[in-house]
DNA sequence: TGGGCTATTTGACCCGAATCAAAGCGGGTC
DNA sequence: GACCCGCTTTGATTCGGGTCAAATAGCCCA
């Protein structure tokens, strides 16, 4: 963790924000220079984690939120019979830990599904500076907010009756998602397994795994293991719709 | 609408969010009682509603968000496609329009299902006063984070695969639901069609319907219609979680 | 390079939920 | 009361996706 090591320029660990690929679609977006440094400073550390690191348990005490730098991570929570459900996959630009906003414990788990780093905020800070800088407040709300609409396609997906359907949305939202940070729409690297995709969609990994064969039969996409390239965006939305 | 009757004595349209009961789940909760009257005074009119009248519409431009005072909603999207999909259902005492924080418009539309009253908030003056109000502000997060643990235990219950859990779980968070607004946790009187109802869970509306026959001979529920009665709130549980 | 492990694919079979169809029930109006 | 219309229930049938089982492909590490 560079942020712990004490022969680090400590400018160097700060002022990172202006220089983020990222900071249009994290807090600092919409921000002036002064603000976005003030947002700097309250980014605590900046942590790596490893493919299967935990990012925070369910349960545990809720102190910060993170915005993910780089990597994918997912979130999922288990009921009280010990049924897991996938709550969503998450991208660079992502702000995490919302849900423990209610009380004072996350409600889900948060894994990292391959190396990855994060900038933590404790939200004590947070809250005390978006007091004072009403762009940062409203740019909260607005990733909140863009957390609520990705549910709302997540349960949209799910509602779906015909599987392939929800493979197909899945994909195409995936791709929009990579192109909002600025890679290729075309050509996806999954970082889930079959078994956590198909848990996302409310399907058993056999099924996902075979859909995955049907859309390249049907010359939509072309997979191997976790790459996916996108031959036909037309046509895999509109089997999503079907 | 009384608000907008000139003959109504203004102080009896104000100062009601300290009579109303809902306000320990509401925006005033843990406020003291100047701030409980600046919320108040925010509150632009308090709106009756029809049932299938709609508060807002999806696309339609975002400038408040609601509070409901009685009766019940459901809020649904409509994918590209044209499929819809039944995001939720609302009680008293939540607060419905979050999910337009993000641009300037409303994502869903919200409809109500029986005869309704709901509370206007301008999200400008919210924005404004909780800027002075930490409480509020605290207060206001929670609800965001209320509603987002709503659309994980709805994501939840569609990853069943078994129909049956799907619609045990549906019963079991309802009545939860109605205990938390202090009416009878046995005794449910649902306000959705079962369309609606198997929209949401992602089935068609006669599996739903033989679903409520089968709970009912298995003993843990009494079906007529839209009333339904508990008998076997843990039954009920183990079959969700089955 | 080889061994062992996990992730993924593929196959055969079966069951549960979707579909299509029709009847029953209630609530409303004339 | 008689009729109509929408909501709900019930029935018969079909088929998609779940389940169980086995083979294959990668990957990590010795």
């Amino acid at each position: 963790m560079p942020a712990n090591n004490p022969a680090i320029d400590l400018d160097q660990v700060r002022r990172q924000c202006a220089r983020c690929d990222l900071r249009e679609l994290c807090l600092p977006a919409g921000l002036d220079s002064a603000d976005v440094d003030r947002v700097d400073q309250m980014v605590a550390d900046r942590t790596s984690l490893a493919s299967g690191d935990t990012l925070y348990h369910a349960g545990s005490p809720f102190r910060a939120l993170y915005v993910i730098k780089s990597g994918s991570l997912k979130t999922q929570a288990v009921s009280e019979g010990g049924e897991l459900q996938i709550l969503g996959f998450h991208l660079p630009g992502e702000i995490m830990g919302f849900d423990a906003l209610a009380g004072e414990r996350h409600q889900c788990s948060a894994e990292a599904l391959e190396a990855s780093s994060v900038c933590r905020l404790p939200y004590a800070e947070l809250e005390r500076i978006s007091a004072s800088v009403p762009g940062l407040q409203r740019q909260f709300m607005r990733l909140v907010s863009r957390e609520m609409g990705d549910d709302h396609d997540h349960m949209a997906m799910m509602g779906r009756n015909q599987a392939i359907s929800r493979l197909a949305l899945f994909l195409h939202s995936m791709s929009k998602r990579q192109a909002r940070l600025g890679r290729s729409a075309d050509q996806l690297t999954l970082t889930m397994s079959r078994a956590d995709l198909a848990n996302y969609l409310g399907l058993v990994l056999e099924t996902v795994s075979r859909l995955f064969g049907r859309l390249q039969e049907m010359g939509v996409i072309e997979v191997r293991r976790r790459e996916v390239k996108i031959l036909d965006r037309e046509g895999l939305k509109s089997i999503g719709e079907c």
